[in-house]
DNA sequence: AAAACGTGGAG
DNA sequence: TCTCCAAGTTT
């Protein structure tokens, strides 16, 4: 199986930016871009973060902000946050040289199980097996194995299949191999079986179960939240406009990043007197609301929330009661602030008056 | 063990 | 419009 996997990789692999000069920094790089997210949006982020940070030193002595704005629009902020400690401390503790073992690599922050072991296999060639949602996928429909895959014991038996089947000649190819079998032929929809190595010992297509592995768990109700947001311009004798941005906290949702204040709706409240008193709470100040700024519509991880804006400015100088920070910024320097998707947009709609 | 954590694209 | 999900980690 590790021969026919590894023949069809050295014809088929993808040609992806990461897969040119293999140095641990731009393997790492990738690895933690591509958690949970697709090859086609990285890309374009992974070639303007090597222009920007080509190693780690340009990295480490960046500011967070500055990492977190090359990150804007990725999603799932940790992940920057965790590369920027982990600069810091190979740069510091560790003489500048990434660590080549896989149980030194997953102590480092945001580097778990699975892309310790992608490092270890692919930018040092150890035998260190790896366990994505493509190879989870691709070993749940060779053995057909009929467990959650995501379970306790479903995760257990995959990640066994994963060490024992490893290609001890080749572990990183064989990874990599593994991955690209399931981002192109074995598919979560529509798998190609017809066209894959493999197909003769894969136990899900003898016993026609492919489309039922791997075992999905059942998928949760999403809350949904109204919110609101101020868009606040500044009074007074300067005649350049600003707007106020507050930074959000440094823990959970879009942490450290920036936005327009304001909240949840709560029962019986109209929109109108939750951003009054969102603003009374986090700024210590009494909105004065001018206008409707649009009305933006999300999806975040685990709840959706319709979010209305308003034009509005205040009735004195305001505090940072709730937020880390708060900030008068210039139209024209909205651009420089890390922001999450709908906070964006709301700058973006400013920057068009 | 379960929940939190973003976003964009496909169907 | 809505659902599902795509190279997981942390708490």
């Amino acid at each position: 199986m590790q021969k026919k996997i590894l023949d069809w990789f050295d014809l088929n692999k993808r040609c992806l930016p990461w897969r040119d000069q293999r140095t641990p920094y731009r393997v790492w790089i990738s690895e933690i871009m591509l958690q949970q997210t697709r090859v086609e949006t990285v890309i374009p982020y992974y070639q303007r973060w090597m222009t920007q940070f080509p190693d780690i030193r340009s990295l480490a002595s960046a500011d967070e902000q500055t990492v977190l704005k090359a990150w804007e629009g990725l999603g799932y902020y940790s992940r920057a946050r965790s590369i920027y400690k982990t600069a810091g401390i190979i740069l510091h503790e560790m003489n500048g040289v990434f660590p080549a073992e896989r149980k030194t690599i997953e102590k480092l922050p945001g580097i778990g199980r699975y892309t310790a072991g992608a490092i270890a296999s692919i930018a040092f060639g150890q035998p260190a097996a790896a366990l994505d949602g493509n190879i989870r996928r691709v070993y749940s429909r060779i053995g057909d194995v009929a467990l959650p895959a995501r379970s306790t014991e479903g995760e257990k038996l995959l990640w066994r299949m994963a060490e024992d089947w490893l290609d001890r000649d080749r572990p990183g190819d064989y990874n990599e191999a593994l991955m690209d079998l399931g981002a192109l032929i074995c598919t979560p929809l529509n798998p190609l079986c017809e066209s894959c190595p493999v197909m003769s010992v894969c136990l899900a297509y003898r016993n026609q179960t492919v489309s039922q592995r791997p075992v999905l768990a059942a998928i949760k109700p999403i809350p949904h939240f109204m919110v609101t947001a101020a868009v606040i311009r500044r009074t007074g004798a300067d005649p350049t406009a600003h707007y106020l941005l507050a930074q959000r906290p440094d823990k959970g949702l879009l942490a450290n990043l920036w936005e327009f204040p304001g909240g949840k709706v709560e029962d019986g409240e109209t929109l109108e007197e939750c951003l009054r008193r969102e603003i009374r709470e986090e700024l210590g100040a009494q909105a004065v609301i001018q206008a409707p700024f649009g009305k933006y519509k999300h999806a975040y991880t685990h709840f959706r929330v319709t979010l209305s804006a308003f034009l509005c400015e205040l009735d004195r100088e305001p505090q940072p009661l709730a937020a880390q920070a708060i900030q008068w910024v210039p139209v024209s320097a909205l651009d420089q602030f890390p922001m999450g998707k709908i906070d964006r947009q709301i700058a973006l709609r400013i920057q068009s008056l």
